[in-house]
DNA sequence: AATTGCGAAATTGTATACAATCTTTTCCTT
DNA sequence: AAGGAAAAGATTGTATACAATTTCGCAATT
């Protein structure tokens, strides 16, 4: 039996709100009422409260005292900006696990990441469904190696990073099956800087893999905003 | 007439406990129980709680459902990790900055930075009066920088990795002359690297800039902790 | 027509009452 | 005496009432 996770409602409120926000459901700039959330949410004030305070110390949500919540607008250089950041963020991940070697453990994880992508790469062009598991593998490539750096302020500020709508869950509608070669290329190529040991190069090209995903976002997004 | 900034009790209170326990107020582990809280700082519950929740959203408060919060306490390890992190984030900005060359706005801000530092190590022996001098002068020269990139999320994660207790202010009263020195040093080179658009320098000699530090603060507190 | 002032309505901020959960104590069983 | 169930107490979670502030509409004025 599994153990359901104790929880309370400030924090479905948040986790349900999030979602939403990332999802883009909210046009930007619209604000959020507290007494049409807490009804929508079939919730009182107090929870839709705590849940708006914490998504704008998220950076969602825009607050001015006695004004309330609103929707953050994000524009295209924001999102760019965001991918930045990230890049250095999880370079360093990757430099720190090339300094001290891979531990077993995590040899593994990634291997079955790789083994994962290639398998997906095979049938030579992705289905609309294989996007969801080629989100998966990714999601557990890059967090397989934050978390074994023991970094704590890392894992957060990288998990933070894509927090961003539109980005949330990478948008691989827009790859190419060239774009996924390439993303699964970078990921052998981290794995084996890691596993040889050299910090400059697993730090590199992970950032190379990052500004590329916000290139192609880029090149799909111009004009459009 | 200044224009007094509008504020809620919540945000007061959030401030106040946040540079109580910056300053080290609470051992590690004490639990802060609301109803506590709520008497000492003449509120009630209400603010106190959206207080906590923030205050454990930056990583200063442990959380559980229905436990409450609790100091969260750091290690050496953690500290250290955290201005490594602080480190590349800082890092980006210069190299972003150098980059697309500064604004004279910029150059003019940092001069003035500059100036002081050599001001303050001229008389040869820093007094106790002039830490605070120094740190101001350190912040500024910091700060100008990041807001400059204009990388919204940089500078957010940038100003919360200095969020930790002990940190808080740079403890520069561990600082000998030399070390005072060698900070301005490295002031001086990283305006140099931005000045003549060279990236590399400047990332690379923030980074150094800032693991000195994290090196003063690691020596200083070993075996202590 | 634009602007200002004022009052009503709406919205956020805070206190408090009550519910749910966790913790501690008590007391019973073995 | 040890263990454990159950009740009492303490603490957190949520709803709601009230206070403070802002927003909106409507005149009155220029």
């Amino acid at each position: 039996m599994t153990q359901q996770a104790k929880s309370t409602r400030s924090i479905n409120v948040t986790e349900i709100l999030r979602e939403q926000l990332l999802q883009g459901e909210f046009p930007p700039n619209t604000r959020l009422q507290e007494t049409a959330l807490a009804e929508r949410m079939q919730v009182s004030r107090t929870p839709i409260r705590e849940s708006l305070r914490v998504l704008a110390k998220d950076g969602l949500l825009d607050y001015a005292p006695n004004r309330g919540y609103s929707v953050r607008p994000f524009s295209l250089d924001d999102i760019v900006a965001a991918f930045r950041v990230r890049s250095v963020l999880e370079g360093l991940g990757c430099r720190l696990i090339a300094e001290r070697g891979m531990s077993d453990n995590l040899k593994q994880s990634l291997l079955k990441t790789l083994n994962q992508g290639e398998e997906l790469l095979q049938s030579g062009q992705l289905e609309r469904g294989e996007y969801d598991e080629w989100r998966e593998m990714n999601k557990d490539f890059h967090l397989a190696i934050l978390m074994e750096t023991e970094n704590d302020l890392l894992v957060r500020f990288a998990k933070a990073s894509r927090n961003i709508p539109i980005v949330f869950n990478g948008s691989f509608k827009w790859y190419t099956l060239r774009a996924f070669q390439r993303a699964q290329d970078h990921h052998q190529a981290i794995y084996s800087a890691m596993l040889n040991q050299q910090p400059d190069r697993a730090d590199f090209m992970m950032q190379e893999h990052v500004m590329h995903a916000a290139d192609i976002l880029k090149q799909n997004l111009e004009g459009a905003e």
